[in-house]
DNA sequence: GATTAGCACTCTTCTCTTCCGAGTGCCAAC
DNA sequence: GTTGGCACTCGGAAGAGAAGAGTGCTAATC
């Protein structure tokens, strides 16, 4: 079922006009804000045929039009078009984004923040999947009897470290030995490609009797499989009170305690990549809207996603979520932007 | 003016009232909940006395009384008494923070979340002040040409690090030297004993030509020197919107607004910190409630901290932040336990 | 002097009704 | 296919009571 051209022209200015006021759009007001040389009864009839063909619904029986799911989505599909931004919004971007930062985790960070400050919604992002990246260096420091610090340097400028337990008597000698044969043997692997027998393997030629050994190789194991947990980093959340969108309290508890659960979004997003990866999908970005999205409480929502990339083989996402009236165009452009500078900035880290 | 018996009793009560049903407490209403013994006319008599003196006040005239801030603070100074944790929640709380974890950072937040599940609030905690920690270890680890990792570890258990920009031409040898100088001559040291005069005589026999070195000890000084910068966590925030204090949706937006600004908290309970040490009010805990917050949109509740200790000479924040009509006793022992039980486990990773 | 009963008064909240207007669907005419 | 016209629907605003909870005050009582 195609549309034809006026009923895509409706349908437009219907969600154009929605997302700008906030009231069900009628077919008077449709005349009156847009050019359309034909009478409000025309477009009423266009109206009962796009309502019939599910892109748009009435809240009650005398009020205008609002765009359904569907509606949103055929908008961002195939009707929208996505402007550019003005010099000063991407210079006022590219101000916050840049710098001296010499961590990726804090680049990505500033990065999301610009996001929602930019956009006025919530953001996100993951931190990168680490699973191709590879160990640049791993050190084993005795802190003191019984601890030791591992840490981890990643291609890409990822640092972790982890404080592990270690056989009381195990000394320092021991330890620096141990260190320098596990960074021999696992310095250019990928982390994917570390099992503990692997781990094990590395450190055979220590000559450190066995029993003790093991704990501490599987605490370095565990310290090295941890470094590829995803996690996220959430911001803005109340800024989504403002919108009245979510008008009585309880949307907004149900939405800002989903949120809250950084855990679930996460997984949510991470789900949404793999989907996206294995359907072979690959849009410069990912959007959900309403009901698509499977959270609760966020049915009055869209999701918008995009991929980072850390060198050839990392790479994590963005994203942003806003009330699904919103002006989709901006604040993908601006994403899109966000995601460039970002990039850039990553590069030159590495 | 001290009040009378009978008057206390009448506060104390319309205080219980009011936190238990939220609706204004009327003379009738104390009577038939309480045994007064007196007829409502005499409450009234009591009440409006209560009113002139500020402890309570009338939402409008033909209501009942609500507490005032007055009347809380009288209530939490001298009239409530705080009740012990059943075994059930003693316990509930104690499995949720003894645990296996082997970072402070993370046993400090796993007491937060605790907390704001225990209470059903917001709850924060302020990383430790680590200046009079002291240096147990430092390393500095080349990772590529221009770039270094600053490995810090101090006593308690916190590690810290970050990557600094070195010149490109400072050489692994060169690095090794100048680490072990530094640990050398750092190694027991307060954080803030520690000067870049001090970092710099630390290095001054490794005969590395003086210019490079400079920018080295500067970073080096500055990963030293960022270690005891404090950091905020907040945890539950969309809690609040739960409770019908915040009910239009503007005051719960200029709350979460201002909860969401992490760097003004942080500032305003270190704040509260340092008046409290300076005065010598050291209480196991502080309250603060409505007006005498003087962060934005925090008028109707109230925020409650106590400190926890990490060894001797290193302390730092946990609290709560909840709408002032709370159960003052429950979340005072609530939080005192988890109090004591962080400073247990902390103690176990010293 | 403290306490009490009684009563007039105040003010919010809830419900019911009415009214208005925006918007619709449909029909007949163009 | 498009248009003008018109009856109809429904939500929201505005207003009018009525109910109810609570107060302050006065005069009587302990």
């Amino acid at each position: 079922m195609e549309l034809d051209d006026r009923k895509k022209r409706v349908l437009q200015a219907i969600v154009d006009d929605y997302v700008a006021t906030n009231e069900p759009v009628g077919s008077k007001s449709l005349i009156e804000r847009h050019d359309f040389r034909v009478s409000s009864a025309t477009l009423r009839n266009d109206m009962a045929e796009l309502e019939r063909l599910g892109f748009i619904e009435k809240p009650h029986t005398s009020a205008g039009r609002i765009p359904s799911d569907r509606g949103y989505r055929e908008y961002v599909d195939s009707l929208m078009k996505i402007d550019t931004l003005s010099p000063k919004e991407q210079e006022e971007i590219e101000s916050n984004i840049s710098g001296t930062v010499d961590e990726a985790a804090e680049l990505i960070k500033s990065a999301t923040h610009t996001l929602s400050e930019a956009t006025g919604f919530v953001s996100l992002s993951m931190s990168p999947r680490l699973r191709k990246s590879f160990l640049k260096q791993i050190k084993i420091l005795m802190i003191e009897p019984g601890k030791a610090l591992v840490v981890l340097v990643l291609s890409a400028g990822v640092v972790k470290d982890k404080i592990v337990r270690i056989p009381n008597f195990f000394t320092d000698e021991q330890m620096i030995k141990l260190s320098g044969a596990i960074e021999k043997n696992l310095t250019g692997k990928a982390l994917d490609e570390i099992t503990f027998v692997t781990v094990e393997t590395a450190a055979k030629d220590t000559e450190i009797p066995n029993p003790l050994l093991k704990q501490v190789l599987y605490e370095a194991y565990t310290a090295i499989k941890q470094a590829d947990q995803l996690s996220i980093y959430l911001e803005g959340e109340h800024k989504m009170l403002a919108y009245p969108d979510f008008g009585s309290l309880g949307r907004a508890r149900d939405l800002l305690g989903t949120l809250s659960d950084s855990g679930m979004v996460a997984g949510y997003v991470n789900e949404m990549e793999n989907l996206a990866t294995s359907t072979g999908k690959k849009d410069s970005y990912m959007i959900r809207i309403g009901q698509e999205i499977t959270l609760e409480g966020l049915d009055d929502c869209s999701f918008i996603t995009a991929t980072y990339n850390m060198g050839d083989t990392v790479s994590g996402n963005i994203g942003v979520i806003g009330p699904k009236r919103m002006d989709y165009s901006r604040v993908i452009s601006k994403m899109d932007f966000v995601k460039k500078k970002l990039n850039e900035e990553l590069k030159k880290l590495t």
